[in-house]
DNA sequence: GTCTATATGCTGATAGAC
DNA sequence: GTCTATCAGCATATAGAC
């Protein structure tokens, strides 16, 4: 396993950043050298097109949800209470990746499309694997989903409004899962 | 009450359905043009600059908005039900506007930002005044949130799950709800 | 490995014909 | 009201110095 130089993953992480805070548009290779404090050729050293950044993300976003898996499936509380708390994150490092994938499959790419297919199918099969109810299972991890939804929403009201919610939501979640 | 030109419309709605269906970067006025099957100065007659299309969605969506809360607040079934079935139409003028919103706040486009948060409130007023508990409520809302999100996602796996779960999700609404 | 130019193409917007 | 040119600016990508 190499050591990845440093720019590279300073670039790396201030495209997904832009991607979430100021969307695809704004996240031109100016942008991600100026926010990773390189210059644009040094991001393209790294990176030789835009689409390979693209690409390097869902490699990362890949190898985040990977372990998130894993976790997910051992965790004490659960895989249900596990999703949802953990969709309210707000800065872990497969939050960054998640959302990043989630702007590139709002713009059709398709790699992104898939891996997110993908991961969840997944997340949902290990809900269901704790929830006998079918419906039930999905209606928590749309709790989830909203909660990423907003999570990743400009503004403060979704954050001042579900940020100190947590822990009672995880509760409306156990009232689900019986 | 002016009867708009038919083109005005048409290239109205093709730059949300653009929004929606390959996102900001591409919703090009050249896009919007040819979706709309108007010429490129034809878009230009009717919204003189790129951010008058948006803004045109914007009060687009806000009429549809007030048009939603009146029909949410007097729906037999109650609003929570009301907000979580119409969260799932995928198709109506609210939908086709809210998602365009949803792409114009996540590009940090403030009026957007604004706009959504003023009817996020809204539509959670209403819930909670039919749902004792705050963050039930919350919980409610949240369901809808990730069909939303679901239901603006390309591919298919977002419809094969969810499509035809609408009703049994409908019925853990109302488990949430007491 | 990182930088500063520079080339090429695309996007938003204008002018003016019909 | 709608169209066809056309321009100016920006984004991606390349070349080559250090």
């Amino acid at each position: 396993m190499s050591r990845p130089p440093k720019a590279r993953n300073k670039a790396l992480l201030a495209y997904c950043e832009l991607l979430r805070s100021d969307g695809e548009r704004a996240t031109t290779i100016d942008a991600v050298a100026a926010r990773a404090d390189i210059s644009k050729g040094g991001v393209l050293y790294h990176f030789p097109s835009k689409e390979a950044l693209a690409e390097a993300a869902l490699e990362w976003f890949r190898e985040e949800c990977e372990h998130d898996l894993v976790t997910m499936a051992e965790a004490p509380e659960g895989p249900s209470r596990h999703y949802v708390r953990t969709s309210w994150t707000g800065g872990s490092e497969l939050d960054t990746a998640y959302v990043a994938m989630l702007r590139l499959a709002q713009s059709s790419w398709q790699p992104a499309i898939d891996a997110l297919e993908w991961v969840h199918a997944a997340w949902l099969d290990q809900i269901r694997s704790e929830v006998d109810d079918k419906f039930a299972a999905e209606a928590i991890m749309l709790i989830g989903e909203g909660l990423y939804a907003h999570s990743s929403m400009p503004g403060e009201w979704s954050r001042g409004t579900f940020a100190r919610s947590i822990d009672q939501l995880l509760e409306q979640v156990d009232r689900l899962k019986d």
